[in-house]
DNA sequence: ATTAGACTGTACGGTATCGCACATAGCGCC
DNA sequence: GGCGCTATGTGCGATACCGTACAGTCTAAT
């Protein structure tokens, strides 16, 4: 499938924002939810940090020192199996934060968090989240209806991975990212996207190929426009729509702003 | 494949005490790990109650009513698509209790709670789970650390429907199940399995027919005995460990006693 | 301008699972 | 003892995805 536009010669500007990883992050969604009291103790404790793509944040079985609040990254919490194989579990952006584990008591998981999109997060140590957490306060009420959006993502993983086709999965891959980004340009090769679905890299190839054709989509070479997003949603299966529902009615819109 | 032992002639004793649902409930190990106190105080307003095959705790979207501790009894929490089709997320026994979303403050969850296999179980109006829980006591403490260990499960789900075949599923799903009836006789169709597991009967039929062959199971008519329990763990996928083992770190055996 | 390397396209046989249809067998009930 | 229902077994073509191999194609670096 040849492609009409291409991305390094024709769309500079918008090019350049990505790839130079988007000088001005912009704010995290749990953060800005919190009171200006509560922002306030955690920020005099954290620092903005740089995410190259590949940043391994955690491993699984490994204790987090660091909670991430990503900015304009995105973090897979992945899952790798014995033999090597992979399949993404959630998907964490501004909305939310890396980390859970730290607050539930567990330290650890077994799933690895690893950054899929270069970007910048907010970080700070995880003890200092937990004293916060500890006063049981706005943050943990905050906190538990996010983990409830994640157990939703996890549930809805499951059983797109049951019912639905590779199709399918990639639009609501590429909804879930789009949606954690604000923006309808990605910076991701087809090879990471089958890491992330558990497919093959063929597999991927052929479906970005028919949402192409369906001109959903323009793709080359590691960058990912979607061209009309509302067919995208139609093509995809209900599994975006459940997960983003939940999230939006878990967690609404901004009452705070940074 | 012809069976060789029959369960309602040869084996009348142990086949009474499953259709009648076990007359004693044996307890619950979440309640157990709490200290005697607090469970003194949840006990004051619980009641025990049976559970009927097929009885359904809540619904997706549904706000529940009341917690459930399952003690002979097990609760399959599972999703079901806009076309039909279902998925087993999670399965809940006597190693915790139904109605998480109760406690993160979400109220309901896009899943189905329905029992799998008929027991007994203690129930708790929400209300006053939610009241103990708020005290931010060692509930508290319990309640995030099973909501992990459920997270893990789902998780697991999420990468067994990804990569492994039927055989390997039923054996995690077996497994799961008889560690939360402390038994190794399951009453249940072939039919209701591949509901849990989202696939055909008919699959679930031909895996459940390898494993006779392979001498690890009997079964006949919505009886399932397991007759070699290492070997079925050696077929099974590195999944039902997996499960297990977190779940025993995060919720180590039974400190207190009913 | 050339080259190396990364990304994407295509092909093909193999396999697991599906959807459907129907046959067989065990068990309760009259 | 026979009937009907439920549970299980089996067969067969269709399909989605896999594993592998290899061929293009774009980009960046020399």
């Amino acid at each position: 499938m040849p492609l009409v536009s291409k991305f390094h010669s024709s769309d500079k500007s918008s090019d350049k924002s990505s790839d130079q990883s988007s000088q001005q992050p912009t704010g995290n969604h749990f953060l800005n939810h919190l009171p200006v009291t509560i922002q306030q103790r955690l920020f005099e404790h954290m620092e903005l940090v740089e995410l190259p793509l590949g940043t391994v944040l955690y491993d699984a079985g490994e204790v987090m020192r660091y909670v991430y609040f990503p900015t304009n990254c995105i973090v897979s919490l992945l899952y790798v199996t014995e033999n090597g194989s992979q399949a993404e579990i959630a998907v964490v952006g501004n909305d939310g934060f890396v980390g859970m584990s730290l607050l539930m008591g567990g330290e650890s998981t077994i799933s690895r968090g690893i950054v899929q999109s270069a970007g910048y997060a907010y970080r700070i140590l995880g003890l200092r989240m937990k004293a916060e957490f500890n006063r049981h306060g706005e943050l943990m009420d905050l906190t538990l209806r996010y983990a409830q959006a994640l157990i939703t993502q996890m549930a809805q993983t499951a059983v797109c991975n049951r019912h639905h086709s590779i199709e399918q999965q990639l639009c609501r891959w590429l909804l879930l990212s789009l949606d954690r980004l604000n923006d309808n340009h990605l910076v991701m090769t087809q090879e990471l996207i089958a890491n992330m679905l558990g497919v093959r890299r063929e597999g991927v190839t052929e479906a970005a190929g028919r949402l192409h054709t369906k001109q959903v989509i323009d793709y080359s070479r590691g960058h990912i426009v979607v061209t009309d997003r509302p067919k995208l949603e139609s093509i995809c299966c209900e599994c975006y729509s459940v997960v983003k529902a939940e999230t939006d009615r878990l967690l609404p819109y901004c009452p705070h702003k940074t």
